[in-house]
DNA sequence: TTTACATATACGATTTTTCACATATACTGA
DNA sequence: TCAGTATATGTGAAAAATCGTATATGTAAA
């Protein structure tokens, strides 16, 4: 992962928070997001594809919702990295954790590890 | 520091492999930078003003130099953000340095830390 | 006080990024 | 098969970032 890469994907916003509420929360789908950052659904979608494609992110559907998680095989400093930034920013996420929470119908999730 | 804005600040080849040398060099002048990226000196100038301006670099001028160095007191998360990843990326500077170390007549310093 | 060197900045042009809106695709359940 | 929900993507416009060139500023040494 080419650093210049990896702080282009941080330095946007609706990115940058994505992201945090994905490693601290483990997983999130689209909608999650949507209202956790109150912003429109294309514009998260475009944002996740990025991460995606930079392969910081990865996805998997379960029925109608697209789950996005950390990819666990990210570059180790890379995942160090977004761990101190949560863990040094967290007030930053108060007010999205508090409407993801007051989010009403969260869609289920089956464990991804059942075996 | 916010972080997006910090993160923007190393969105950049020229301001991240800047950043990196400062801090493996412990201080470096414009010149000195210009060589080791081999880019415009107007081009390094204003990336280091830049930096400058979100706190990340000071400079002190010392005749016709100015040395630039991390800000002792940027935020701890930012520091260890920095030092990792220039712990993970030491190659992507050897040219840089190679660079550096062969620049004849480099600045002679005083000791910002003398007595 | 002139010349030379190091650095900073103004300016306009180009490139990149971001966004809103519309629409396409995928899945579910009736 | 149709309607409803969730997600992805195409497109063009707007905003932001980057850059080269020219020029200004600051320092030193003659």
């Amino acid at each position: 992962m080419n650093p210049v890469d990896f702080f282009k994907c941080l330095a946007d916003n609706t990115r940058l928070q994505s992201l945090l509420l994905i490693e601290r929360e483990g997983e999130l789908c689209v909608c999650e997001l949507t209202m956790a950052l109150n912003v429109s659904q294309p514009k998260i979608s475009r944002h996740l594809a990025q991460l995606k494609k930079n392969n910081i992110l990865l996805d998997r559907r379960q029925s109608q919702w697209v789950f996005y998680r950390i990819n666990s095989e990210l570059a180790p400093w890379a995942q160090s990295v977004l761990a101190q930034t949560l863990a040094a920013n967290q007030t930053l996420l108060a007010k999205n954790l508090k409407q993801l929470y007051n989010m009403g119908d969260r869609p289920e999730r089956s464990s991804v590890f059942c075996s």
